[in-house]
RNA sequence: GGGGAUAUGGUGAAAUUGGUAAACACGCUGGAUUCAAAAUCCAGUGCCGAAAGGCUUCUCGGUUCAAGUCCGAGUAUCCCUACCA
C-alpha cells in the first residue's frame, strides 16, 4: 500500500498553483468582489501558530468565496518596521534591513508551505521606499490640512529602550516590551488629530454589524464620550494674569454641594505656583515620582496641597472655595481641573475628608428624608432629588442638569460641553527602523516640509547601535541639510513614525501595490472595503481605531471616499498550550516531555514533571509548539485542520499532541479516498437518475449532498468546527459504502468529486490530490462550489418524539408534513402512550409538526 | 472601582427560531488482526443503579404543555479598563 507522505502531494501542489498565477486576480471582472484580508506579520523570522490559525482561517474564507464565484482578493505582505530590527542590530551586529529581509524570505516560505491561497503578486513590505514614500506624502497632505501638528507633550518615556511610548503601550506604569517603570518628560512631538474624528468614529460603530459586539464596546469605552459642562471659576484675587480656573464636570447639578477646587499637578496655575512656593514644588516633584512606578500604591491614598487660592462660587454670592493641587486629577483629561463634591463623588470625599473639607449633600435619594439625609464615608452617586441647593431644590438630577447648563451659560460663565477620553495619535518615535518624518527645521523658515520631489526621505544605512539613543540623531551628515526654502543650513526631523503608521493604511495599498501613486482611487473603490478582516483581538482598539481614522482622514485629503474599512472582522482566539516545569523548576518545551502511562515525565532525566495551566503560547514559558515541525512531519493540511476542528474560531484553542494527531489519522483516512478511485464516468450522475437508485446509492449520496450544504452553510457563518464534524460523516459515510457495478461506481465517482470541493477549502493539498486523481485537469482550487441536488436534502420521514408530560417516552418514525389529526393519532396509538395514560385523562395534545407530540394528562 | 464574556460528559465541543441535550472528535474500555508492537478495523462509553427505573446543561427561584435556550437573584472563572471628574 502506497504510504502517505505529506511533503511530496503537497510541494507538489504547491508548485502547481504557484506556476499557474491561480490566485492572481485584478479588478476588471464580471464577478463580484471580495476582500478578504489576514492581519499582516511583523517578519520575526519565524510563523508561529496564532499565525497559524490567523492564515488558517483567512484562506478558507478565501477559497470558498472563489468556489463560490467571486472575485477574490486575498494578499499578504509585511509590516516591517518596529524595534525588533533596532534589537538584533544591537545584539548580532546586522543590519536591521538586512535582518529584516532575511525574516520576510525565511516566513514567505513558511507561509508557502502552508498552502496558503494568497495573491503573491501583490505583496507588499513596509520598510519599502516605494511603500512609504506614499505614506510620507500621506502625513505633509495631512499637515496642509490640519489633521497633523506638533505640540510640546508630556511623554511617556522608556528609558531602557530610549523611546517614547504611546499610553496604550504603557501597562500599569511600565513599558509593554521592556517592562521597566517609564518617566515622564516633556518632547516636541507630531500628533495627528484624530479626536477631529472622535464624535464620528463614535457614531459610526453602531453601522458595523458584522463586527464583534465586544469590539465595539470596546472602542466605544475608548473614544469614552461623556457630556457636561465646562465652567469658569474666578479666582478671588488674580495670580499672574490668571484670572479664573476652567473646570470639567459631568455632574453640574451637583454644583451647590462643590467644596473645593483641585487641579493637577500639570495644570499650568501649578507650573507657575510651584515657582514660588517650595512647599507646591516638592509637592510636585513627589507626585511626578509616584505617577509612574507606584500607580497601585497612589491610588490607595489621595493627596493634595493647599494652594491658599480662593475662588467664587458661581450661584451662592460671597461664598469662596478653596484651591488645591490634587495628585488624582489628570491633566490630559478636560481641563485638568475640577471642583470637588464629596457628597457624590468617593474620590472628592476621600479627599474632603483628609483635608477636613466641607461636606454638603445636594442629592437625597428617594427612601431617604431630606432633613436627615448625611453622608458617612460612601459618596452617593444615585438618582434622587435635588437638596440644598436654592432654587434648583426639587429636581430630579437629569432635570437639574439641563437647569445648572441653562443658568451657567446664562451667567456667561461656562459652556455645554462633550469631552472624550480619547486623545490625539502621537506618532513620533525616536528609533531608526521607522518611516522618517518627512520635515525640515529651519531656523529661518520653521517647520518646512520635505517637497514633494525629494521623497521618499529614506533611512541612511551606515548606522552605529553601539550607543543608546537615535541613531538618526546622532548621525554625522544625514540629518544637515539646506532648507529647500530659503537654503540655510537647516536640520532634518529625526523622529520616525509610530509603526501603526503603516499599518494603517496598508489595506489600501493591497488594492494596488505596485502604483507610483499611493493607490489608484478606482482600484481601492472597486476592492474596498474589506469584507472580512481577520486578526487578534489584540488590536481591538489601536490599529483598527487607527485605521478606521486613516479612511476618513484619506478621504478628507482627496484620495479615496470611503468611510469604514473593514465591513466584517473576525477576531480570532488564542492559541493555547499546557506548560511544565522540570523537578528544579525549569520551563521545558512540550518536546522535551513524554508521557509514560498517564504520567508526564521529563525526556531528558525520566523524571516526572509538573504539569502547569493551559495557557496562551509563549516563548518564555516554553509552551509552544513550532509550525515549521508539525508541518514538516504531518503536513499542513493535519496542521490546517487541527486549527479548524473542534474550537470555534473566536476561542482560545488549545493545542494538544493527541488532537494532531487525530487530524493526521482523518487526513490519512482521505489519502486512501485517493488511491485508484474510480475512473470518471461517460456520463455525470445528474439529479434526475436518482429515483431509479438503490436505497444504499441514494443513502450515500443524500449524506453527500447533505454535508456538501452543512459545509457551505457554516463556512459562513464562521463555524468551521461544525464543517469539520460534518467531514467527519462525510467521509465515514464514503468509507462504509460498498459500492456494487457501473452504477454504484458513478455514484462513488460523484460523491468523491464533492467531497474534493468540500474539503478544497480546509486542507487544499489532498483535496487537490483526490481531485486530479478522479480525472480532472482543472485545479480543484479553481472549481465551483458544487450544485447541490435540492431533491435529496429532504426526507420524506421523519423521526419524532413523543412526551408525555414534558418528557419523552417514545419515538416514532412518520412520514413529513403529517396532518396534526394523524400526528396525533399515531401517538395516541403508541404503546408508551397507553401505559403511561392508562386511567388518566387526556388534557391536551401539543403538536410541533416535524417534532414532537406531547400529551399533557 | 467600572465594563464585558463564559459556565453543557473524563476532555474539546454541538443543539441556527423555546420543541428528541451531548452531533463530531479526543480520551478511555473491550474485541479482531499481529510472534509482539504500531497502524487499522469492530463494539461500548453523561451520571446513579444488578435491574426496573431515576437523575442530568454552575446554584436557587420564576414563566411555559415544553427551558441549555426566556426572566429574576446568586456563585465561579477569564478578558478588557482603570483616579476619565
Amino acid at each position: 500500500m502506497t504510504k502517505f507522505i505529506p511533503s511530496q502531494i503537497e510541494k507538489k501542489w504547491q508548485v502547481a498553483w504557484e506556476n499557474s498565477n491561480c490566485f492572481s486576480v485584478n479588478e476588471f471582472s464580471e464577478k463580484p468582489k471580495y476582500y478578504v484580508l489576514e492581519m499582516f506579520p511583523y517578519p520575526s523570522g519565524r510563523i508561529h501558530m496564532g499565525h497559524v490559525r490567523n492564515y488558517t482561517l483567512g484562506d478558507v474564507v478565501a477559497r470558498f468565496r472563489r468556489a463560490e464565484g467571486f472575485n477574490v482578493l486575498h494578499p499578504m505582505g509585511w509590516d516591517a518596521f518596529g524595534l525588533p530590527a533596532e534589537n538584533a542590530a544591537m545584539e548580532r551586529n546586522t543590519h536591521p534591513a538586512k535582518w529584516t529581509q532575511q525574516n520576510i524570505t525565511s516566513m514567505r516560505e513558511q507561509l508557502k508551505s502552508m498552502g496558503l491561497s494568497y495573491d503573491w503578486k501583490r505583496e507588499i513590505a513596509t520598510c519599502d521606499p516605494e511603500y512609504f514614500k506614499h505614506e510620507q506624502l500621506i502625513f505633509i497632505k495631512f499637515l496642509e490640512k490640519g489633521l497633523a501638528y506638533r505640540k510640546e507633550s508630556w511623554v511617556n518615556w522608556d528609558p531602557v529602550e530610549n523611546t517614547v511610548l504611546a499610553n496604550e503601550q504603557v501597562v500599569d506604569g511600565c513599558g509593554w516590551r521592556s517592562g521597566v517603570p517609564v518617566e515622564r518628560r516633556k518632547l516636541s512631538q507630531w500628533f495627528l488629530h484624530i479626536t477631529r474624528y472622535a464624535e464620528e468614529l463614535l457614531g459610526a460603530i453602531k453601522t458595523l454589524s458584522d463586527w464583534p459586539e465586544r469590539v465595539r464596546l470596546m472602542q466605544h469605552n475608548w473614544i469614552g464620550r461623556s457630556e457636561g459642562a465646562q465652567i469658569k471659576f474666578f479666582l478671588t484675587d488674580n495670580v499672574d494674569d490668571i484670572t479664573n480656573i476652567e473646570v470639567f464636570t459631568t455632574r453640574p447639578d451637583t454644583l451647590f454641594g462643590a467644596s473645593f477646587l483641585a487641579i493637577s499637578p500639570h495644570h499650568p496655575l501649578t507650573g507657575y505656583l510651584s515657582k514660588i512656593n517650595s512647599k507646591i514644588l516638592k509637592f510636585v516633584s513627589e507626585c511626578e515620582k509616584l505617577g509612574t512606578s507606584e500607580a497601585a500604591l497612589e491610588q490607595a491614598e489621595k493627596r493634595g496641597v493647599d494652594t491658599k487660592l480662593f475662588v467664587y462660587h458661581p450661584f451662592v454670592n460671597g461664598k469662596k472655595i478653596p484651591v488645591y493641587i490634587a495628585n488624582f486629577v489628570l491633566m490630559d483629561y478636560g481641563t485638568g481641573a475640577i471642583f470637588g463634591c464629596p457628597a457624590h463623588d468617593q474620590r472628592d470625599l476621600d479627599f474632603a475628608r483628609k483635608y477636613d473639607l466641607p461636606v454638603t449633600e445636594v442629592v437625597c435619594p428617594e427612601n431617604e428624608n431630606e432633613n436627615s439625609f448625611s453622608i458617612g464615608n460612601v459618596a452617593y452617586t444615585g438618582p434622587g432629588k435635588i437638596i440644598n441647593s436654592g432654587n434648583w431644590n426639587g429636581l430630579d438630577i437629569e432635570t437639574a442638569r439641563e437647569v445648572a447648563i441653562n443658568a451657567i451659560e446664562t451667567g456667561n460663565f461656562g459652556t455645554k460641553k462633550v469631552s472624550y477620553r480619547l486623545r490625539d495619535w502621537g506618532v513620533s518615535r525616536q528609533r531608526y527602523w521607522g518611516c522618517p518624518i518627512p520635515i525640515i527645521h529651519c531656523s529661518n523658515c520653521g517647520i518646512v516640509p520635505v517637497p514633494e520631489e525629494d521623497l521618499p526621505v529614506k533611512l541612511p544605512e551606515d548606522v552605529q547601535f553601539n550607543t543608546p539613543g537615535n541613531p538618526l540623531d546622532m548621525h554625522p551628515k544625514w540629518k544637515y541639510i539646506a532648507c529647500p526654502n530659503c537654503g540655510l543650513n537647516a536640520e532634518r526631523e529625526t523622529d520616525t513614525f509610530d509603526t501603526f503608521f503603516e499599518s494603517s493604511w496598508y489595506f489600501l495599498r493591497f488594492t494596488d501595490p505596485n502604483s507610483n501613486i499611493a493607490f489608484d482611487p478606482k482600484k481601492a473603490f472597486y476592492w474596498m472595503p474589506v469584507d472580512q478582516y481577520i486578526g487578534g483581538v489584540e488590536h481591538a482598539v489601536l490599529h483598527l481605531l487607527y485605521s478606521r481614522f486613516f479612511t476618513r482622514a484619506l478621504s478628507d485629503i482627496g484620495y479615496l471616499k470611503l468611510k469604514e474599512p473593514f465591513s466584517g472582522l473576525m477576531t480570532q482566539g488564542m492559541v493555547c498550550h499546557q506548560s511544565y516545569k522540570s523537578q528544579d523548576n525549569q520551563w521545558l518545551f512540550p518536546n522535551e516531555v513524554s508521557k509514560k502511562g498517564g504520567e508526564f515525565v521529563s525526556v531528558n532525566d525520566n523524571l516526572p514533571v509538573k504539569v502547569g495551566r493551559v495557557e496562551k503560547m509563549s516563548k518564555s514559558k516554553k509552551n509552544v509548539v513550532d509550525p515549521e515541525e508539525i508541518i514538516k512531519s504531518f503536513g499542513a493540511d493535519t496542521a490546517r485542520l487541527f486549527m479548524l476542528s473542534d474550537s470555534p474560531p473566536d476561542r482560545d484553542l488549545e493545542w494538544t499532541e493527541a488532537g494532531v494527531e487525530g487530524s493526521f489519522r482523518f487526513i490519512n483516512k482521505i489519502f486512501k479516498l485517493t488511491i485508484n478511485p474510480p475512473l470518471k464516468p461517460k456520463h455525470k450522475l445528474n439529479r434526475n437518475e436518482i429515483k431509479d437508485l438503490s436505497p444504499e446509492n441514494l443513502d450515500l449520496l443524500r449524506t453527500s449532498h447533505r454535508s456538501v450544504q452543512i459545509i457551505g452553510d457554516n463556512i459562513k457563518r464562521f463555524s468551521f468546527n461544525k464543517c469539520v464534524a460534518q467531514l467527519h460523516i462525510f467521509v465515514n459515510a464514503i468509507t462504509s459504502f460498498t459500492h456494487e457495478g457501473e452504477v454504484g461506481e458513478r455514484v462513488k465517482h460523484h460523491v468523491l468529486e464533492l467531497l474534493a470541493q468540500a474539503l478544497s477549502p480546509f486542507t487544499p493539498h489532498i483535496a487537490e490530490e483526490l481531485w486530479s486523481n478522479l480525472g480532472n485537469s482543472e485545479f480543484v482550487s479553481s472549481s465551483p462550489w458544487p450544485d447541490i441536488f435540492e431533491n435529496l436534502l429532504i426526507d420524506d420521514t421523519v423521526e419524532i418524539a413523543i412526551q408525555i408530560n414534558g418528557k419523552v417516552r417514545a419515538k416514532l418514525r412518520l412520514p413529513l408534513d403529517l396532518p396534526k389529526e394523524e400526528a396525533e393519532a399515531a401517538a395516541l396509538s403508541c404503546k408508551e402512550v397507553k401505559k403511561y395514560m392508562s386511567g388518566k385523562e387526556i388534557k391536551r395534545i401539543i403538536v410541533v409538526p416535524n417534532r414532537i407530540i406531547n400529551v399533557v394528562g
